[in-house]
DNA sequence: GATTAGCACTCGACTCGATTGAGTGCTAAC
DNA sequence: GTTAGCACTCAATCGAGTCGAGTGCTAATC
């Protein structure tokens, strides 16, 4: 593999990347600095194809990369364009000032400036991180009649919290006795471990009325779960329909549907957490696991929004993404935050007991 | 306008709209039990068209409802067909039965199923009745070293709530302080009053810190904010692909576009504000003030959560959508949350005040 | 030995005319 | 008022023909 086999190969995919058509070998003869006649371009072609790089449609037409040309080209070609486009840069800034309880908010913000600016459909999420998911402490605080807020501390650092309904003669007194025996009790416990056996155990407490202890365990299950799920946000789906490639509606529709379905995601951080760290996944075609994902490519990226808490923004797109262009946006935004996203913002102290707020 | 025609432009809208294509007489005369020979169809028909009921897309194909013709039938032939799926009643059921501070995850199931059972997008959106959005206690709650929950509990019944971050020394006793003078000096006031003049005037009060004041009173604004802007959920957007009519890419970006905009909804929304307050709201064609949708009907419908709580949920489909079915889906929805959605859910009594929480 | 010019060949894309057939409107008969 | 009959319209479909971008191979050239 020579060096100028490495340069053809990457004149036909930047190529390919613009036109979404076939590259022929006049073209690439044209456009290379080299002084090749087609006819030399045409034998190397033939050699990439045998090697596996590239690929022909039909006998006919001019080649096209392969998963693997691709993967070649993101290992080893890519010069990241600066992006010089100041305004969202300043959207990016501003977006990641968005403090840590909008996380959800924050996401929902930066999926829709990068589906614009990328020109890409964008998939988001925040990564929870199951084994950490344990009790910090559970805190009450009654609202109005019948209500009772939950709020629900983690290890983690993350809070999560929910309104329950609790019967109408709670007293505030009862509800402090039972925030009492919960936050000792809970403590150090993962949620999902918080089942009936543990409900009976608890309301064996003095004082302990079941008919408000029931709906606030339900609650601290709920919180969470209800988190998690909300917690991943897609936008800019309609750009699936401008690329050729998913011209055929039933392709297009195979790929939206995903997008809403939003379980696929769950692969890519999975992968993500295999990896080597790297700071950016890209997965190109074949190297989906998901059938329905081999003719789009993922590029991701995960971001330490703080200390506990990280997110994870991933780019879908066709298979001649432009690459160059979303892993540097990628990075832009990884830089932005860095500089920017990190100030004002709780690097995860201790916290109170559960007696200090008394 | 005699009772012959109606018959025959029912026949052509029922047909049209399971086939899509142009009806022509030939196939009316065959399927109406009235004895009439496709030339007397025609005559007919021609009179329709006269009239603006029908529409022929060109000089020798069948006809097409226009506007006013789905209008017709909308008002006056539609029998809704029973829905008889006893899996989607109860997956309705158990829907609705998700309790009040989950609202939005309630929308978000929702406008799944309505997706899944009705093969459009939905739209769903919690209304605020602004008007209403006056401030009836403020709580402050630290949860942790510098994070304090904000719970505002407004007049309409809705509770807000945010975390914000306070400088580290702030001692309980400083946010309780705070929390008492707001209580007392925002109550009855509309939210949207909270500005830099408020911020100076309270911050005048004896042992107020302002620098825990300024986020607490960005807090309040915030809360509500975030929450408005979350509130609006859609699903299904690959069902647009589902239907010839918009089998133009361009089209279908459009649409697609508008669902994840989501903007339109608000269109909706005010045009059943000023409405006669029927049960379902039905729009089509041309009737849509935004230019994308000329091609779109909506039916819309709103439900009441609770006393204080209303909900939209609105079908987007193409002009020849199954109107019978989805005002039956949508009805249904109705008469579940009529008898299941409103049990144990709070009627929105007077809360506690102030001081009863201490 | 690498490079290139030349040439025959392939094959999708496009054009264009002919054909088809569903459907109409009109007229005249029932 | 209804219907049979007929000429007419026009989108859709089909197939033959053409075009042209692009290839692979061979032989000549550097």
């Amino acid at each position: 593999m020579d060096d100028r086999k490495l340069k053809i190969l990457e004149a036909i995919i930047d190529e390919y990347i613009q036109t979404g058509e076939p590259v022929g070998s006049r073209n690439i003869s044209k456009k290379l600095d080299l002084k090749l006649s087609p006819a030399t371009i045409r034998n190397e072609m033939a050699d990439l194809e045998e090697m596996g790089y590239l690929e022909q449609p039909h006998t006919s037409a001019g080649r096209v990369p392969s998963d693997r040309g691709y993967r070649l080209y993101v290992d080893t070609m890519l010069s990241p364009r600066e992006v010089d486009d100041r305004e969202s840069l300043a959207a990016m800034t501003e977006i990641l000032e968005s403090r840590i309880d909008e996380l959800s908010y924050m996401l929902q913000r930066a999926t829709r400036l990068l589906s614009q600016i990328t020109g890409y459909p964008i998939v988001a999420t925040a990564q929870t991180d199951d084994d950490r998911e344990v009790i910090k402490n559970v805190q009450l605080f009654p609202v109005e009649v019948e209500k009772v807020m939950v709020v629900v501390t983690t290890e983690a650092g993350s809070i999560h919290n929910r309104i329950i309904l609790v019967p109408e003669d709670a007293t505030v007194e009862e509800i402090g006795v039972i925030a009492k025996v919960l936050s000792s009790k809970l403590h150090g416990l993962e949620i999902s471990s918080i089942d009936v056996a543990l409900a009976n155990t608890l309301s064996k407490h003095d004082g302990i009325r079941t008919d408000i202890l029931l709906p606030v365990l339900q609650g601290i299950v709920e919180s969470r779960r209800r988190n998690e799920e909300h917690r991943t946000y897609t936008d800019g789906a309609k750009n699936v329909l401008e690329y050729p490639e998913f011209s055929d509606s039933a392709r297009a529709k195979e790929i939206i549907g995903m997008l809403e379905e939003k379980g696929f995601i769950r692969d890519v951080v999975t992968h993500m957490e295999d990896g080597e760290g790297d700071d950016l996944y890209v997965s190109i075609g074949s190297e989906n696991r998901d059938e329905k994902m081999q003719d789009c490519s993922i590029v991701a990226g995960t971001y330490d929004v703080d200390s506990t808490h990280r997110v994870l923004i991933g780019v879908i797109g066709p298979k001649r993404m432009d690459y160059a262009r979303v892993v540097s946006v990628l990075r832009d935004m990884k830089s932005v935050m860095n500089r920017k996203g990190l100030k004002g913002l709780n690097p995860g102290k201790q916290g109170l007991t559960e007696g200090d707020r008394e």
